[in-house]
DNA sequence: GAAGTAACAATAGTCAATATCTGTTACTTG
DNA sequence: CAAGTAACAGATATTGACTATTGTTACTTC
């Protein structure tokens, strides 16, 4: 059932979030915009933060699916795949600061506090990562002494255009025609060496 | 004569900033310490944001010595020199970022407005990895088809580790193994084209 | 004329009283 | 028992009067 009332709570305070930014939403406005008392939004959520990282994780899990589409899919090569990854993970993150500021700023205020949410997306990122070197090791187009060390790598590198902190200080202004011209490096580097 | 009024109100607003940190150090106290009224030190200096530029932009440059030693050696391999040159930046912010919070405070509220003294330095670190890598096509290591192209990449690729809002994030602590292995696929990928 | 000052308007920061919000508990209600 | 509430203490914001700081100007002083 996607009309759980957690499910409603967590769409109230999105478009509080929307509206007002996340310095003035709390749970009283949250609760207020469903007609019900702020005490029971706590009967569904442990804290603010608690809520405002429940938000930040449905907005991450949207961030990651047009990636998981390109992870899954097997048929084109892995170098072009590693590339087409990590470009559509920098247009995402530069597509969203742009388009949905507000949204962007929780997403930030989250990423900010080493939170558990950040740490589970980043070991979604690198697991996505590995899976296609793996596919590329089994193809021959590279040989790695460590994926989860190359996928790191990768990941590192690129940060400077799909890192928050980054993306939020350029204004999504980024060249990405200067993360093309990286990648390429970086394959190249991959295909030579571990 | 490097002991100028310039230099001592500098000097003494390096202390202040020191002891009391940016947020609580005004022109005022600066010319305090000097025993001097606040309205002469405007004489030297347009503005607060002007003299704290002036502390940034004197603090970038004692930066910049080891990077500009290891870019004048000449005599030691091209790559060689990138790679230390790269881990010297990484290693002087994060050293920075530990032994001197508050004047990484300073540097980071100048950073944080995209501030001219910003792009001269920037511009700056462009121009010594351009030098390396343009030893580096010299002696047959590399060809590239854009030096000015390359060093920005390499720069971006590496900022992870030595960007001031990535440093403060993750407060000094980041793993420099992860940047040697970044480094190294980036040279091999230099090697082999453009 | 380079270094300095006093006096000033406008802005920014402080501080304490007040109001609002967070999170808990004990208690309905269908 | 899942969803809900009222009442509460403690932490956090907001407000408004007050104070300090910024930056300018007109005026010494050596």
């Amino acid at each position: 059932m996607s009309n759980s009332i957690r499910d409603r709570i967590l769409d109230a305070t999105v478009e509080q979030l929307r509206r007002h930014g996340p310095a003035k939403t709390g749970v009283v406005d949250v609760a207020r915009a469903l007609d019900m008392s702020h005490s029971n939004v706590y009967k569904h959520f442990a804290s603010k933060s608690a809520l405002f990282d429940a938000v930040a994780e449905r907005w991450l899990v949207q961030v990651m699916a047009p990636l998981t589409k390109i992870t899954a899919d097997k048929k084109t090569p892995a170098p072009k795949r590693l590339k087409a990854w990590v470009r559509t993970l920098a247009e995402v993150k530069r597509k969203k600061v742009l388009d949905d500021p507000e949204m962007f700023a929780v997403y930030g205020s989250v990423t900010a506090d080493a939170h558990e949410v950040v740490a589970r997306h980043i070991a979604r990122l690198i697991d996505e990562v590995s899976e296609i070197l793996r596919d590329g090791v089994k193809a021959g187009d590279w040989s790695l002494k460590s994926i989860d060390g190359a996928a790191k790598m990768i990941l590192n590198a690129s940060s400077r255009f799909h890192h928050p902190a980054m993306v939020q200080l350029d204004g999504g202004g980024s060249d990405l025609k200067e993360l093309e011209s990286l990648t390429d490096v970086i394959v190249a580097g991959l295909q030579v060496r571990g």
